[in-house]
RNA sequence: CGGGACGUGGCGCAGUUUGGUAGCGCGCCUGCUUUGGGAGCAGGAUGUCGCAGGUUCGAAUCCUGUCGUCCCGACCA
């Protein structure tokens, strides 16, 4: 059983007023309520009240692991450079990637991922398909060296996570154990209280085809996210696009004069008619150098990764390659470009039999310019973001648009790793295969801080009670009263005896202070003590969720806590809700 | 890295334009009063004004450099 918190005794600084650095209100109240303090730019430390919280994250995600089978390890927090060299990340992964030698001159990187060491961990030992699947995972601080921190914990360089890694035989081993990591993190997602959607994102530079990330619903985080009624969710960086190109029919293709005209929209304006039928184009080159030029929806946009996928390494021209390969910038378009372009345009514009497109010269245009006629194109593929307004994938309707925290995230990662390590086994056939792999990441702090942007309000946090750094705090006032303070000291007891975890705000302060504290810090629920109630034999309880305040009987306060400690027991986020049903 | 802003007791800020030896609120310490919504009175402590150069009789203030922080962008399991 935890001990009472003494609020006396915490090292807990609340602050009054905002500190000058933090805008969100994560970042804000999690500094305010005195539960972390930045030491430097994105990094943290926890103070006990945080750590209380962090803690609790961590517990909840441990559980979820070990119910599904997942085994807990502790990995080095530093990694040797060799192993980054094996897998090709040491030079592909950039300067996010903190690197260190040490005295002996040998070459070492802060991990900021755990794919390399893991997988050199068990090549050795892990040799027969008859051990196989294997679920590792441990929580650990990892350390990215970030472009630009920010955020508090949300983009923090030094931050704590979860990281889980899977090998297997066969790729219906990997779906088994993908699915099941995938139900933990729902279970995860639903215990720490957030509102949550499930997405189809992209892999970046962890590799992988298969991946699903978890985002927490926030009017501040830092992804886009598109989702649908029927239960279809993506990434906008990731998402297929289906929108509605339009054609802008003409008999025949015409040139016409567009003065002043050097954005889609002035087009648009210019011809009256909608950007969805003006076709941008962008001109890029692929990694050997090869000139591309996409077309793609006027009022979309190229989606970098999508390029990327349609032609591996591609980067946009600067205006000086532009001019040498002999492309006009400004009006281009795809009739009479220069022989050996490439020309890819987006899957969208393949029933558009005519498009308004640049004419290659200043001030002209072409009107009706009918594809596979005037033009051709070379190939078609998703290129384009989505947005909100576009056809659902899934089942046509309009999409919604929403922004959401990414807490976590699950990856099919195939044989990448396996491979470029060496890492194989030996399978029931009698040759060696490498590892199939899938690797599953929580961001524990970042979910802490998450929860904070969904649960707040103007005069603190509002923790779930799965979370929260103790579930009830017993407010005493008039502390020089000899009656109020032993009082609230049984109450405490009390309540302790019921299995909930409680603070105890012993500290000589006026009423005043220790309620605004109490807000701040965000227990779920207060049991205020004062002379006054006492003296009929009655408590004050406050529900911090809706500020619902009733008062109490305080012989029976026990005994009508009772049901909400099963709740907590139960697993209920919010197990307070029926004192005041 | 590009654009913008800022660094002054523990925290939040004023003072910088027009150089004259640092101030306010909160917090902290002592005492008395007060005690259910961030108390009152009295007394007290705490600053090499981010750092380094320079200009000047004199620099928080002007100049140069540098470091740090925040915001926007590019980037990102």
């Amino acid at each position: 059983m935890t001990a009472i918190m003494r609020m006396s005794r915490a090292y807990a600084p609340t602050l009054k007023e905002d500190p000058s650095d933090a805008e969100l209100a994560s970042h804000r109240l999690l500094l305010r309520a005195g539960m972390m303090r930045k030491n430097a730019a994105g990094l943290y430390s926890f103070l006990p009240l945080g750590m209380k919280v962090l803690n609790k994250v961590e517990a909840i995600v441990n559980e979820e692991m070990d119910n599904i089978g997942a085994q807990q390890i502790l990995m080095p927090f530093v990694q040797p450079a060799e192993i980054w060299h094996e897998s090709g990340r040491w030079d592909d992964y950039g300067p996010e990637l903190a690197r260190m030698t040490d005295r002996h001159g040998v070459e070492y990187c802060l991990g900021p991922t755990h794919e390399e060491l893991i997988t050199s961990l068990v090549r050795n030992e892990l040799r027969s398909y008859k051990q196989l699947p294997v679920s590792l995972y441990q929580t650990q601080v990892k350390f990215r060296d970030e472009i630009r921190p920010r955020f508090g914990l949300m983009r923090s360089r030094e931050f704590l996570m979860k990281d889980a890694y899977s090998f297997h035989a066969t790729q219906e081993s990997l779906q088994e154990t993908y699915d099941d990591m995938s139900g933990a993190y729902e279970r995860i997602c639903d215990r720490l209280g957030l509102v949550w959607r499930a997405v189809e994102a992209d892999s970046g530079q962890i590799g992988g085809k298969v991946t699903t990330e978890f985002m927490a619903l926030a009017e501040y985080g830092e992804a886009e996210i598109v989702h649908c009624e029927c239960g279809y969710a993506a990434d906008a960086e990731a998402g297929e696009c289906r929108c509605a190109a339009t054609m802008y029919e003409r008999d025949g293709m015409q040139k016409v004069s567009t003065p002043g005209v050097h954005t889609i929209e002035e087009l648009a304006t210019f011809l009256g008619i909608p950007e969805t039928s003006c076709m941008k184009a962008l001109s890029g080159k692929d990694a050997d150098g090869n000139i591309v030029v996409f077309f793609v929806p006027g009022d979309h946009e190229l989606n970098d990764i999508k390029a990327n996928r349609a032609v591996p390494g591609f980067e946009l021209l600067t205006d000086e390659e532009m001019e040498s390969a002999g492309l006009f910038k400004g009006s281009m378009g795809p009739v009479g470009l220069p022989e050996g372009v490439r020309v890819i345009a987006d899957w969208n514009l393949k029933d558009v039999a005519q498009w308004a497109v640049g004419a290659n010269e200043d001030g002209f245009h072409y009107v009706g310019a009918r594809n596979g006629v005037d033009f051709k194109v070379d190939g078609w593929a998703d290129l384009c973001e989505v947005k909100p307004g576009d056809a659902c994938p899934a089942c046509g309707k309009a999409l919604e648009g929403a922004r959401g925290i990414e807490v976590s995230q699950v990856f099919q990662l195939g044989t990448k790793y396996s491979e470029s390590m060496g890492a194989t086994f030996m399978d029931e056939d009698g040759t060696e295969k490498p590892f199939i792999m899938g690797c599953y990441g929580v961001g524990v702090s970042r979910s802490m801080a998450a929860v904070v942007e969904q649960y707040h309000d103007d005069a603190g946090i509002i923790w779930p009670a799965s979370i929260a750094p103790a579930h009830i705090c017993v407010v005493p006032l008039a502390v020089n009263d000899d009656t109020v303070h032993p009082a609230a000291q049984k109450i405490a007891e009390d309540l302790q005896a019921l299995g909930f975890e409680v603070a105890i705000d012993d500290r000589k302060e006026r009423a005043g202070v220790k309620f605004a504290d109490a807000d701040l810090i965000g227990w779920p629920l207060q049991v205020v003590v004062g002379k006054r109630g006492l003296a009929e034999g009655k408590v004050e309880v406050k529900l911090r969720r809706t500020g619902e305040k009733r008062d109490f009987e305080l012989d029976s306060l026990a005994s009508q806590l009772e049901g909400a400690a099963r709740a907590l027991h139960a697993g209920e986020v919010n197990p307070f809700d029926e004192l005041f049903a």
